[in-house]
DNA sequence: GCATTTTTTAATGCATACGCAATGAAATGC
DNA sequence: GCATTTCATTGCGTATGCATTAAAAAATGC
């Protein structure tokens, strides 16, 4: 049986964020608190406590009396993020290199990889999303900086909502694959360099790819 | 005159942040929320969201029924923090290199290493300590990713405590501004690889100095 | 004595109530 | 009509009370 005493906050915190990335909350849109308490079905506090958390982790804002606002994500906003998960999935990755980590270790990754193969052969691209989720996730795990984790985390998921449109305009990522190859390989070989390096690369063509994509379909705002 | 109408939960945060740099409330221990909201003067409920806030930003843990708990430092954490720092500051410091800021711009920059030099003429620590975060956080502005100020700014906070303490532990960091000079000037003249691996230098040896200060007093936590 | 059960205690999670202040509407003056 | 003031509304910030339940203390059995 899947535990079913859960607080209200945190029923509220994991609801809302679902809403968020699903877009039953849309971006730019506002909700009174007690809006969102009914919506819940429970009263303000905990949602209170779950919107102060989420407002804290860059996915929405509280203005008072206009309502919570989800936040809309502008191209600006996507090329700071990608920064930030440029560098710090980089530096993990040169860690993981150093680390020394066996196969076994490294067998998420590569299931990963495989993954995205597999998906993008069926061209279903929701499943390779998640296998690519993955990847970078255990990427980062394997860099062995808890910080990281929780930061990289932070802003995957500020990007996560807009990606349900990005996801279908780009184009299928045939090449993307190679890279985390050539990053499995050298982390799984010892050579940070070239995990890290290879990795930057990887992340800044992807942020190119996304911004430039953003830019040609006119969409200012997600 | 200074806006004194401020609410009770922007009051508890300003004054919970305040009392955790102070030592007030020092690492490791535990605090009830009534007790917090007695020390304050206030009801639990502003206390709760101002501790739900400093959760988030990784200064203290609420553990239900045991109080709320003031999270020391380790040298892991230390380790973790500093990598952190290093990445997206150095990064910050290379955008700002290419951003091609004005004498003028870099006016607060230029103050700060003045002024650490002339802190470390009268042996002013505190003096020092301050220049010091004026110019890593100057920096970072000038690099112009919003994500990337609140992240570092998150991290400072993190190591902020524990620096009262190490502080007067370690040298007098007499070498540390000819490195803040050759970042200045990498970015006044529009050298970003210069600009990026000498802060990156300058980081990665504050982290080896301060880690091996730890191991040496055999302070395994602060 | 030591382990186990029962009882007591009390901190938290949450619902609720309410005053304040911000916002928009209505009224007033020009 | 337009600007300004007054008024009504209502969302939020915060205090408060209470049920829940984890932890501590006491009681019981061996």
């Amino acid at each position: 049986m899947t535990n079913k005493s859960l607080s209200n906050s945190q029923r509220a915190l994991n609801e809302l964020r679902a809403k968020i990335f699903s877009g039953e909350l849309s971006a730019g849109s506002d909700h009174l608190e007690s809006e969102l308490a009914d919506l819940l079905e429970m009263s303000r506090t905990p949602v209170r406590e779950a919107v102060l958390t989420l407002e804290s982790q860059g996915l929405l804002e509280m203005r008072p009396r206009k309502g919570v606002r989800i936040l809309p994500l502008s191209p600006d906003d996507m090329n700071e993020i990608y920064d930030v998960l440029t560098e710090l999935e980089s530096h993990a990755a040169e860690r993981a290199a150093e680390a020394g980590h066996s196969t076994e270790d490294l067998s998420r990754l590569a299931q990963a990889i495989d993954d995205m193969d597999a998906a993008i052969l069926k061209e279903d691209l929701d499943a390779w999303a998640d296998a690519d989720d993955r990847f970078h996730k255990e990427l980062v795990v394997l860099g062995g900086n808890s910080r990281i984790e929780a930061i990289v985390s932070m802003m995957s998921d500020q990007v996560r909502r807009a990606r349900s449109t990005t996801l279908f305009m780009r184009p299928l990522p045939t090449k993307s694959n190679a890279d985390h190859r050539v990053v499995y390989q050298a982390i799984r070989d010892g050579d940070p360099e070239l995990a890290r390096s290879t990795h930057k690369m990887h992340r800044q063509h992807a942020k190119k790819m996304l911004v430039d994509l953003l830019q040609k379909h006119r969409l200012r705002f997600l």
